[in-house]
RNA sequence: GGGCACGUGGCGUAAUUUGGAUAGCGCAUCGGGCUUCGGACCCGGGGGUUGCGGGUUCAAAUCCCGUCGUGCCCGCCA
């Protein structure tokens, strides 16, 4: 039998055999107990810990039932268990049970499995047949990329990845608001202010946002861009048709730097075409005939089209918050607020409104290699949207709102809809003074400015830095292609390693700290180990005829337990939404085997050659599979 | 006023969702290691009453109650 054969990953299934083990022998000694499958299984801790290769602390939960010490209860089970391959013993200590493996089983198992997968990497079937779309990043279209959105794309684009490998099938979709007062702002300056592009387009139009906020507080400018907000609204006027032309170069702008990142998306769905393809009649339509919706015709809000938010507490528990008892929709001057357009949005997503868009395809190339569509005036039909979980990346600022939303879903009968909506509320980026405030300009900063872009530039001319300093065999040369490589693995690494609910607080000393819990020690180790397998020369030896019996050192082993948790893993960060998980599992795996090719040579080990080659196959194979997770390539040398 | 999130050595963080054996790692600091598979590395030392106070439990960073601090949110803004 092939390991490719097992439905599960080889480590998981060594431990669902220990938790069948324990099952039997409980459920003849202890019939009473009553003990779930589930429990034991819980009761198993992980690979990384001294006693035992993995263990269960199960004998504490019986010992209450039946009355008995948690000691004499792991040494009755732990006797009567039989071994079977690859769980060599079993043994008890302290009222825990611990399973020892076969070493040399286990390691020729873990090792064949992965380099047979080699090219599927890691894998799970957690989401096979269903679709999940990932919403990401959603900026307005007047700027560069801050770090802050930066944050957003990455935890985006890396959590889609992830749910891909996981079964699911997945859309990259790119909310872009064309119509706000943002744009309105630009349009102004745009129309009014004489300067001419001469920098990367977002950038300019950025500054010129910040110059036109300035000009604000000078002079009443207010009327004139309301009218401007006005007329952009209506897409037949020369406003609105300037609006999408400068939002679209914006956005291409923006897609440079996503380019340069390796960010990708399947679509770009524009608000403008939200209101051609009339999507937000439709749904307050759907709201107002389920009586879920309806207008006021007196009071505070008389002309409004309102929900009332006393309903909305019998659906949603959590829903405590409001301080009135009424939420606006449709504003009495017929406008729409943004928890409207996002009912509206959502509900398309899930296929509940009839797709009225037209889409077209870009030729805006990808890091990818996928086409990216974007929904147009003029077009084709196209399979987007249909989802079955919609996954939001927006700051935990909108905690409220992506709320609402749900509770609105929930009212108007879509409960699994409801519960499909996942939030990812990533904590806002601070900086160590100030704010990346958009109006203002704090992102453009004193010196270095906090754009997506020049934190690249600063990660770029740091990776030089280190190799012209550094490296005694690179001769102090890298090309532009791999100091990118490496300056973005580094970026995306020191973002991703922190949970998404955390504030970042960034300071370049930090981002750019390339030594210790970082992307490019991964990355170094990978190169390290490439070099092992090349200067050995042999190829990579069959897993299936490795004689692995002399794999006994602790570094070594742990290392072959460590490689064979990858699928758990990446079950782990897919099921909550965080892609940390994966860089603790790559520090663990980068340091594990760091530390053991400084205690046990590969090249003059004699015997042990095979399968030490093999292992640091297997390593190079995880280590690469997992930075491909976050969208981080390796390089062969740095 | 109400809601939500966060609080872990000097600093940054992991483990909290699913309670389990000695709270893991990085930076900084002190001391070691390159004629031996590349030093963006490794080894060792010092540094923690997991904000505070109670409670539950054989067992609490983890669960419950209270409390303090910080941030965010509660609009006919988006």
């Amino acid at each position: 039998m092939l390991i490719s054969d097992f439905t599960v990953s080889y480590g998981k299934s060594t431990r669902q055999l220990f938790s069948q083990m324990l099952s039997n022998v409980i459920s003849k000694a202890y019939p009473d107990a009553d003990i779930p499958m589930e429990k034991i299984t819980a009761s198993i801790s992980g690979q990384k810990q001294a006693h035992g290769d993995i263990s269960s602390s199960i004998s504490f939960m019986l010992a209450k039932k039946v009355g008995k010490a948690p000691k004499d209860i792991a040494k009755s089970v732990a006797e009567a268990i039989e071994a079977r391959s690859p769980i060599m013993k079993v043994e008890n200590e302290n009222g825990y049970i611990n399973a020892y493996f076969d070493v040399k089983e286990y390691s020729k198992n873990v090792l064949a499995e992965i380099l047979e997968k080699e090219k599927e990497g890691a894998s799970s079937n957690l989401g096979s047949g269903k679709k999940a779309l990932v919403e990401f990043p959603s900026v307005n279209p007047s700027k560069p990329w801050h770090i802050g959105h930066l944050r957003n794309a990455l935890l985006g684009d890396s959590i889609a990845n992830i749910m891909e490998r996981c079964g699911y099938k997945v859309e990259r979709d790119d909310y872009i608001e064309d119509l706000g007062l943002q744009i309105a702002e630009s349009i102004w300056g745009y129309m009014n202010l004489s300067d001419t592009p001469d920098k990367k387009f977002d950038q300019w139009l950025g500054e010129q946002y910040v110059k036109v906020n300035k000009l604000m507080k000078e002079k009443d400018i207010s009327g004139e861009i309301n009218g401007i907000l006005k007329n952009m609204e209506n897409l037949d006027t020369k406003e609105s048709k300037l609006a999408r032309e400068v939002s679209e170069k914006c956005v291409d702008a923006q897609y440079q730097t996503a380019f340069n990142y390796g960010i990708s998306h399947d679509l770009r769905i524009w608000e403008s075409d939200i209101v051609r393809a009339k999507l937000l009649e439709a749904a307050i339509d759907v709201g107002m005939k389920k009586g879920v919706l309806h207008k006021e015709s007196e009071g505070k809000y008389a002309g409004c089209i309102v929900v009332d938010l006393e309903k909305m507490k019998e659906v949603e528990m959590d829903f405590k918050n409001p301080a009135e008892d009424t939420k606006v929709l449709i504003r009495s001057n017929g406008t729409a607020t943004y928890s409207a357009k996002d009912l509206a949005f959502h509900m398309w997503k899930f296929g509940l409104l009839k797709d009225e868009f037209h889409y077209s395809a870009t030729d805006r190339k990808q890091r990818n290699g996928k086409q990216l569509f974007t929904t147009a005036e003029k077009g084709n039909e196209g399979s987007f949207g249909n989802t079955d979980i919609a996954v939001n990346v927006i700051g935990s600022a909108q905690r409220y709102s992506q709320l609402i939303l749900k509770a609105l879903f929930s009212l108007m009968g879509y409960p699994e809809q409801a519960k499909n909506i996942m939030h990812v509320a990533y904590g806002e980026v601070a900086l160590e003074s100030g704010s990346l405030s958009g109006r203002s300009g704090g992102w453009i900063g004193e010196g270095k400015s906090f754009t997506a872009d020049s934190l690249m530039d600063e990660a770029k001319n740091k990776v030089r830095e280190k190799v012209a300093e550094s490296s005694r065999k690179t001769k102090g040369d890298i090309d532009d292609n791999t100091a990118n490589v490496i300056a973005a693995g580094a970026i995306k690494f020191e973002f991703l390693k922190i949970a998404p609910e955390k504030i970042l607080t960034f300071s370049w000393d930090k981002a750019l700290d390339f030594g210790g819990n970082s992307g490019p020690y991964c990355m170094y180790m990978y190169t390290r180990a490439g070099r092992i397998i090349e200067k050995a020369g042999i190829g990579i030896p069959s897993p299936e005829k490795v004689d692995y019996s002399g794999v006994d050192s602790s570094a070594e082993f742990g290392l072959i337990k460590l490689l064979s948790e990858s699928s758990d893993i990446l079950e782990k960060a897919c099921a909550e939404y965080r892609p940390n998980v994966i860089t603790d599992y790559l520090i663990d795996v980068s340091s594990s085997f760091s530390k053991f090719y400084e205690t046990s040579p590969v090249l003059n080990s004699g015997k042990l050659l095979d399968a030490r080659v093999t292992l640091v196959a297997a390593t190079m194979s995880v280590i690469k599979d997992m930075l491909r997770l976050l969208g981080i390539d390796v390089v062969d040398r740095m």
